[in-house]
DNA sequence: CTTTATGCAAAGGGTTTGCATAGTG
DNA sequence: CACTATGCAAACCCTTTGCATAAAG
């Protein structure tokens, strides 16, 4: 299974590897810190080092595996590619995180890339939203 | 002048303060990290700490006189709050940051959150660009 | 004068790197 | 068996904090 997009990736198939790609899988959508993976390893009794973390996810994005987020807040959030690209809404209350896309959106972003001259290499769109009160 | 800023934000009016706001208002629109910041007074010969531009920066961000922008890379960027909400397109190639505004993605994302149930607290929408080949 | 702000150096949080050891193909 | 990956600890980068001194009202 994961082992075959790991190959693909051109990445030797070991332990600390299959079971990152293995968390981010069953957790897919869900968004998760270096530590967190860390944590959800360790207390899982995994001996992993958090360094290893590190580096699987930088080999990970590289291979286009794993999306990586600059929410506000230092971390870094990484997620599994899922090849539709969407947007985020980062709830700051409860620090949920919702996906979306918006073909409207992504048309008009374009657009105005080009009327400056430029093309678009990549974007990001982060909604920091609370809970509407009624 | 900007003194009177200063007041009004209820910041006493300091030698660190002055450079910093004065150094913002003559770089309108350029968005620079502290450590630019720092430098820029330090080349100078002003004696200043780069604490003291980090503690000053924050205390203009909650006064609302500053925005901080966390872009990709691990460094935070400032620019002058000119009032007018404006979104960023940064060069991938040169590193230039152009600002731009549309209203239409504006109500797209008031819609969008509310469509969740949410409303907007903050956003960030940044494109990052190359020039365009012809 | 009293109080707040500053500079410096040390501490912090997240991420990366060096190195000897362990694991893969 | 050769080579890459791992774990650990130390190093790094940006930012914050503690503290004694200096500046502001």
């Amino acid at each position: 299974m994961e082992t075959g997009n790991l190959r693909k990736a051109g990445l030797k198939v070991t332990q600390p590897r299959r079971l990152i790609l293995e968390l981010l899988e069953r957790r897919r959508f869900k968004h998760m810190t270096a530590d967190d993976i860390y944590r959800a390893l360790t207390d899982r009794g995994e001996d992993i080092g958090l360094a290893t973390v590190y580096r699987v996810l930088n080999q990970f994005e590289a291979a286009g595996l794993v999306v990586k987020h600059n929410f506000e807040g230092g971390q870094a959030y990484y997620e599994l590619d899922s090849g539709e690209h969407h947007d985020h809404m980062v709830c700051v209350q409860t620090g949920k995180v919702i996906e979306f896309m918006n073909e409207e959106i992504e048309k008009l972003q374009h657009q105005i890339a080009e009327e400056h001259g430029y093309e678009i290499e990549d974007h990001s769109l982060v909604l920091y939203v609370r809970p509407k009160e009624n």
